[in-house]
DNA sequence: GGCAACGTCG
DNA sequence: CGACGTTGCC
């Protein structure tokens, strides 16, 4: 099967690339981040339209994260909540961040991580509390089932090939999303638990990205980063087949500023 | 020479939808109202690389109103204090609604009349004002030559054919831009003056509008109004050639409200 | 109620 | 640059 996942930045601003990409594209599973859009007005109909049966979770107009399924999701859970208890989740379910379901016998997880605003700031402690909870999230899911499939905008390149900057620069460490506990995080709560960074399995070079500022013409200049990751559990590491970016959504008109990472697995 | 006259609802928004436009129909003259936008920010030079010349007197978000020449203007003429002289024109110059040229002899008036908002509002107060004004700022044009030509959104339907509605609506009488205080001032400060309304004089039957109402799906019921309008002064009259209204702009992505309305004179 | 302005945020 | 909320016009 096939899992893609794609920061729409606006599920309704960005429906009709949405439904093309899926028409030329027809994964069996694709897992949007920043859909903000409340769960009453996510544009259903539509998607349905096209056989994708939606779980969304959220809220206006900040995050949301949806699952768009070719088969009906038997289950869907929502928010670390919904797998750790919301006692142990205190603040960290307010944003709507995390959706989670099983296909084909996988435990798939969409999520949004926070992007932190600036290193030292409220929100940058706020990501690595959600990085944490992920952390303890992940390991309870390993313990219901081995293979584990986690995918989303991590909104961290953990290496600096992710990067469109030269190696080395030393502005890299002080840039939100490469910084080094952001990366810390990323080896203690994924990397650690036995995760692997499906796209690496299969593409050592630099140069591959899916996020490209709005600003500055980064796209135009290929100068982005590999923020939108999957990741999966070694019981799953076998049965990788493909893990790649497709770059054309970003070309077009009005685009998201994210464009979709596909992984296809053997199951 | 073909002048047209488009309320455009933000020249900024509706620039590509101007330029196809201009590239199909190369009138010698585009009168804009509602450009929405201060001059500095006016599109100027995407326009003069399609060969036309700029005059604007624009303001922010609202109003705003402009001419594009084939011919460079030697004179523009801004607000009714250019001809009238400002102490006569106390505030009615503040919103930017008129401006005005000479071309091949003709004295050109480009107006945004200003909508009303609803009968017996303070708005609707300033619009009959305004049009108090407009008479006189056009009896002292008529004085200094005969032939003048005044287009633009004047917010008026004159008479009950120029209206979607059955004829003899009782609500027509109550609706703003059909008022009879509304069309007693056209009477009194345009035909009065000479002036004829030179669809008119081609075009008798109803079902010929130059506006849709964007909500309730006004267009594709074709339920409009005629309220873009050319008047030409008695000298004038044996010069109109022709007067058609071009619906197809109005029918494209994100149009405008208003659709372009096309005078040919022999001057 | 549709559209486009502005200001704010990333 | 392009989301969103808000405001104002029609």
């Amino acid at each position: 099967m096939k899992i893609a996942t794609w920061n729409v930045n606006s599920i309704r601003s960005r429906l009709e690339h949405v439904t093309d990409w899926l028409r030329e594209n027809p994964v069996e599973l694709l897992c949007l981040q920043e859909t903000k859009v409340t769960d009453d007005l996510f544009p259903r109909a539509e998607l349905e339209a096209l056989g994708y049966h939606c779980a969304v979770s959220g809220q206006k107009s900040y995050n949301g994260v949806a699952l768009l399924s070719q088969q009906p999701l038997e289950r869907v859970d929502i928010g670390f909540g919904a797998i750790l208890g919301s006692e142990t989740v205190g603040d960290l379910d307010a944003q709507k961040r995390v959706i989670s379901t099983v296909l084909n016998g996988v435990r798939i997880v969409n999520l949004y991580v926070p992007n932190g605003s600036a290193i030292g700031s409220e929100k940058y402690d706020y990501k690595l509390r959600w990085l944490d909870l992920l952390g303890r999230y992940l390991k309870t899911l390993l313990e219901t089932g081995p293979e584990v499939s986690v995918c989303g905008d991590f909104n961290i390149a953990f290496e600096d090939r992710d990067i469109y900057k030269p190696d080395g620069d030393k502005a890299i460490a002080k840039h939100i999303m490469s910084s080094p506990a952001e990366r810390e995080a990323l080896q203690t709560h994924l990397f650690d638990q036995g995760f692997i960074d499906a796209f690496r399995q299969f593409t050592p070079d630099k140069g591959h990205y899916s996020w490209w500022d709005y600003r500055t013409a980064a796209f135009r200049g290929d100068r982005g980063w590999r923020i939108d990751h999957h990741y999966i559990s070694p019981a799953l590491q076998a049965a990788a087949i493909a893990c790649t970016i497709d770059k054309t959504p970003r070309g077009r008109e009005k685009p998201s500023d994210h464009t979709p990472v596909i992984l296809e697995l053997d199951r």
